[in-house]
DNA sequence: AGAACAAAGTTGAACTCTCAAGTTATTCCC
DNA sequence: GGGAATAACTTGAGAGTTCAACTTTGTTCT
């Protein structure tokens, strides 16, 4: 690569709010959610896609590739979440590389119990923050950003089978 | 609060696809910055705020500030780079407790080195990835969400004083 | 002046994430 | 059919972040 073309004045005040932003919301989501489930925002979203998913269950590949999660990261957490007993891991009859997850009733008490919280502080601070505009580019935008940040450019596939879907 | 609003379909998967691309945004910028110049993004940018500071030198609350980080956090970060010889920290005269932190010329040969690559990464993920009019609108979106997340509104001091301040 | 309060950092422990390596199954393919 | 490659995880170590103390130094108030 020849020279690198800096970022100007604009788009660095864009770039460097948007970080902060982004920063900020998490830190938010995160402390609410921790506080009051005790879990952290990754491992919320995990018991949400489970308790999506068709059987209530996905393999650890299944449940990785949902959250863009490496092998590795889903490992530690499914492992934190099984001690909690919120999720169950068994290996799947027929191949025994396979292990499947599913929330156990503890878990989906929890993940109930801490949804409306959640979804409230994400309303917040999020979509009641911008106008419907502003939604609709945001969409726009983040589609374009995941096109390039992720080639497979996979769909979710489960988006409304067992529940009410709307966890956050 | 009486009834939670969940979110509708539309603004579930407007939501997901932000939080996905934000995700792997932060990984590969990291990913990256890690590869090439041994700091994380958190650390680069601490480095980047002192490269740009007025007399190249800040406090740690006004560094923490800018950064929208912790004490804690930041001081542990800080404790790293001084260990690496990036930074140097000691404290004011007339105020013994206040540190301030300034680059080595170590550490600016750090952040020389880094830049190039981490700008050619943040330009070819997000300002190449989105058409001009998506990236004013993500300026509008930023500003909004920040906002809400952030009371004080508080607005970068430092704009373009010690250097080129375009290293992202 | 002196006690109470606030400001500025630091520290340690617990937790999560990353990366590299290691296991155990399954599939390929000659 | 039997080794080589691939798949699906798991494990352990190292690093960064968070939260809750804790220290030290200034400020305020009476």
């Amino acid at each position: 690569m020849a020279g690198t073309r800096w970022l100007d004045e604009e788009e660095q005040r864009t770039w460097r709010t948007f970080l902060a932003a982004v920063h900020l919301l998490e830190g938010a989501l995160d402390r609410q959610l921790r506080h009051d489930s005790g879990l952290p925002h990754a491992y919320y979203q995990a018991l949400v896609m489970l308790s999506e998913a068709p059987e209530g269950e996905l393999t650890m590949t299944e449940l990785a590739g949902l959250l863009r999660s490496s092998p590795s990261r889903l490992s530690h957490a499914a492992a934190r979440l099984e001690e909690e007993g919120l999720i169950r891991r068994f290996k799947r009859p027929g191949d025994r590389r396979t292990t499947i997850a599913e929330l156990t009733p503890r878990g989906s008490e929890v993940l109930r119990a801490a949804a409306p919280g959640h979804v409230n502080e994400v309303r917040r601070l999020v979509f009641d923050a911008l106008t419907d505009e502003q939604v609709e580019q945001l969409h726009g935008i983040s589609e374009a950003l995941l096109a390039v940040l992720d080639p497979r450019g996979e769909k979710p596939r489960y988006t409304n089978p067992g529940g009410t879907g709307n966890r956050d």
